[in-house]
DNA sequence: CCTATGACTCATC
DNA sequence: GGATGAGCCATAG
C-alpha cells in the first residue's frame, strides 16, 4: 500500500503511521526514502495530505508550516504534543528533542 | 520532453 | 536571532 508507485503514497503512508505526541520533520521524512525532497513532502502535504495528520510534519527546528501555525497549535494541544512555552502563544515551538519521532522507534 | 511550483533546508551576512 | 540566497526533488500541466 505504501508504494503505489508514487512518492506520495509512501509519505502518506508514513505520516499516518506517525505516533500521537510525535513529529517529524520534512527532511526526516524525504530522508526516511532516501530522497532530499523536503520540498517534496510539504507539498504533497498541501495537496495530498488533507487525509493524513500533518500537523505531525513540521520543519525543522520544530516550527509548524507557516500559514498553519493556529491549526498545528490546535491538534498539539489535544494529542498532548510537548511543546515548549515560548514568550506567547503565537511564538511556540515543538520540544524537538523529545517530540522528534522515527520510523522504528515507535 | 520542458517549465513552473512549493506546508523545505542549509549556509552565510 | 533574523534576513537573504541558493539548492533540491517529484508532480502537474
Amino acid at each position: 500500500m505504501a508504494s503505489d508507485g508514487s512518492f506520495v503514497t509512501d509519505v502518506l503512508d508514513l505520516v499516518s503511521e506517525i505516533p500521537s505526541g510525535r513529529v517529524m520533520t520534512y527532511g526526516s521524512v524525504a530522508a526516511a526514502f532516501g530522497s532530499r525532497g523536503a520540498r517534496l513532502v510539504g507539498q504533497i502535504m498541501a495537496r495530498y495530505g488533507a487525509d493524513v495528520p500533518w500537523w505531525r510534519v513540521i520543519r525543522a527546528g520544530g516550527h509548524p508550516p507557516v500559514g498553519h501555525e493556529e491549526q498545528a497549535l490546535e491538534h498539539y494541544r489535544i494529542e498532548s504534543t510537548p511543546l515548549l512555552s515560548s514568550t506567547s502563544e503565537a511564538g511556540y515551538r515543538i520540544d524537538w528533542p523529545i517530540a522528534r519521532w522515527s520510523p522504528g522507534d515507535a
